[in-house]
DNA sequence: ATTACTGCAAAGGATTTGCATGTGA
DNA sequence: TCACATGCAAATCCTTTGCAGTAAT
C-alpha cells in the first residue's frame, strides 16, 4: 500500500490541506483491512493502537477523505462501507447467513449493465453492484437440513 | 387493493391479533403508495390524515407487519423500504440523481443469479435485487451538461 | 372482562456540531 | 504565524422501550 501513502500525501498537500497523524491512521486502518471496512471497524481498530483517537474525528475524516475522493463510500444493508478509490471494478456477493462478502469478476456485471440499458434506458453504476444470497457453504448446509428434515 | 383489505383482517384474525384502526391506516398506506414504500412517507401521509398516530405504533406495526409476513421490508441506501407482500418477483433501479425507483423485468436478473451460481457458487436472491445508477432523464442532462463544457 | 395495542414520554444509540485548543505548513 | 484540524461535550436525530390507559374481541 505504498503507493497509496506517497499518493494521498501528495494529493492532501496539492489541494492545500494537512497530512495529519489522524488522517494517516485512518488510510492506513482502512488499507489494512484490505481496502474495505466500516466506520465501526476503523475505530476498534485505531483505538486499539495507543494514541487515542476522537470518534467525531473518524466521522469527519471519513467523510473528508470521501469529499477528496481517496476513498469511496458505499452502502450495504444499512451499514456503510469504505474502500480506497481508484480500485479495479469488483462486485460484492453478500451470504445473508453467515455475513461474508465475496467478490465476483466484473464481466457478468458489466454484461448485465448493457442489458438493463439496453431494455429499459437506465444506466447501472457497474463499478459498485452488492449482491445478496447465500454463499455455497451456507448453501449446501441449508440444503442438507432441509433433505435431514424430509426422511 | 381490496384483495388485501379483506385477506389481512382475516390472516390477524385467524391469528388470534387485533384488527385496530392503526393497522388499518398503515395498511392503507402501504398501499396507496403502490405498495412500496418508507416508513417516513407512511409518517407523512398518515400524519396528513386527521387522526393523529404516533410515531412509536408506525415503527411497531411496520415490525408487527413484517414479522406476520404481510409486507416485507428491505434495505436501499440505509433506508427501509416496505412493500406488500406476496407480489410478483420485480427488481429496483434506483436512479442516484433524482432518487427515483423504476422496476426492471425478472428475466435479466434470473440469467444474472444463474451465471453467478454457475461461476461463484453463490445463490443470489434473486427476488429482490436492486441496482443503482441514473436513469434516461438524469443522464441525457448530465450529458448536454458535458457537451456544453467541452465548446 | 380480558389482554393486546396504543400513546406518551423517557431512554438509548448513532451521528453531527460549536467552540476552544492544538499543530502542520 | 495562522488557518486548518482535532478533542470535548452538548445537541440532534432516529429508534426503541416501559408503563399506564384504551379499545378490540
Amino acid at each position: 500500500m505504498s503507493h497509496n501513502r506517497l499518493n494521498y500525501t501528495q494529493r492532501l498537500h496539492e489541494r492545500g490541506f494537512r497530512v495529519t497523524p489522524q488522517r494517516q491512521t485512518i488510510l492506513d486502518a482502512i488499507c489494512a483491512a484490505g481496502g474495505h471496512t466500516t466506520l465501526e471497524e476503523v475505530w476498534t481498530r485505531v483505538h486499539a493502537g495507543s494514541p487515542v483517537l476522537n470518534r467525531a474525528t473518524v466521522y469527519r475524516t471519513l467523510e473528508f477523505l470521501r469529499a477528496m475522493r481517496l476513498i469511496v463510500a458505499l452502502e450495504l444493508d444499512g451499514v456503510t462501507y469504505y474502500e480506497i478509490a481508484g480500485e479495479a471494478p469488483h462486485h460484492h456477493l453478500v451470504c445473508r447467513t453467515c455475513g461474508q462478502v465475496s467478490e465476483l469478476e466484473h464481466a457478468l456485471i458489466a454484461r448485465l449493465g448493457a442489458q438493463v440499458r439496453r431494455r429499459a434506458g437506465f444506466i447501472v453504476d457497474t463499478d459498485h453492484v452488492a449482491l445478496h444470497g447465500q454463499c455455497a457453504a451456507c448453501h449446501r448446509k441449508a440444503q442438507r437440513r432441509k433433505s435431514a428434515k424430509q426422511e
